[in-house]
DNA sequence: CAATATATTTAGAATCATTCTAAAAAGAGG
DNA sequence: CCTCTTTTTAGAATGATTCTAAATATATTG
């Protein structure tokens, strides 16, 4: 493990805030202010194929990166908003169901957050009565 | 629904290959020729707003759709194969833990697949019985 | 039907996250 | 030190997706 590789881990480690390659690359030049943004991904590449960080896919923004600790995620499908859960561990229980050794998995809860679930209903009042055909 | 919109949800819901946009529009020019890859997106995207299709983010290639009815997936951590498996639904399970109305759910399950295991094994006996530190 | 408003499509340029390339630097082990 | 392997670097390249503005199509309503 490089220094930067290090660094990179614990800093993922230590957020909990999804964070996307840019700004690991900004946290890590205030450790190493000369650090290049392509090794960043170089890293995160590389921890992310050696099972010890988590990649996720938020849509309309680019990847993210998490702690590999069991916890899942709420995504609003609202605006993308993206929080923490930890639900009870599901891995016995899939492992059975699907007969094959799993590395693990990776559970999005789908929901509408407050502000979306008003807005929405801010725009029906506003907009009609439109049936729900 | 436009003609383009209701073809690409019918292509959608009835592949079982997880198609990219690209695949789609390969698939829709069939019967509308003329159509242009910034409408299949145009379609993709609304449709999947609405809450119609899924979208899927797949490790090194452009996001899949996939049709809403329940289904979970299955996918290869070596190779990023992803295959289609049928689990009970969580959803009852899992809105009573976080108390929050859902809209559903997004699982993941990763495995090695049968290639990539045999992979990995070769590439241990050739290299020699590194201690996994 | 005509006239206006709204939504969709189109072509092509633009964006921007990510990967690639080849060269330089750093580290590991004898 | 010397050789071999890995990592970093700078910058170009890639490629999926979005954006823009104009053109069409669809819907609405007087």
């Amino acid at each position: 493990m490089t220094k930067y590789a290090r660094k990179i881990l614990e800093l993922v480690e230590a957020s909990r805030n999804h964070m996307t390659a840019e700004q690991i690359f900004d946290a890590l030049r205030e450790t190493y202010p000369t650090v290049v943004l392509a090794t960043v991904y170089n890293n995160l590449n590389r921890l992310w194929e050696e099972g010890r960080i988590r990649k996720l896919s938020v849509q309309g923004s680019p990847d993210r990166f998490d702690r590999i600790a069991r916890h899942d995620h709420l995504v609003c499908r609202g605006c993308g908003r993206l929080s923490d859960v930890t639900l009870e561990d599901l891995t016995g229980a899939l492992q059975r169901q699907v007969g094959v050794p799993l590395l693990g998995y990776d559970l999005k809860l789908l929901y509408l957050c407050e502000d979306c679930r008003r807005r929405r209903e801010a725009g029906r009042e506003t907009e009609d009565g439109e049936a729900l055909s």
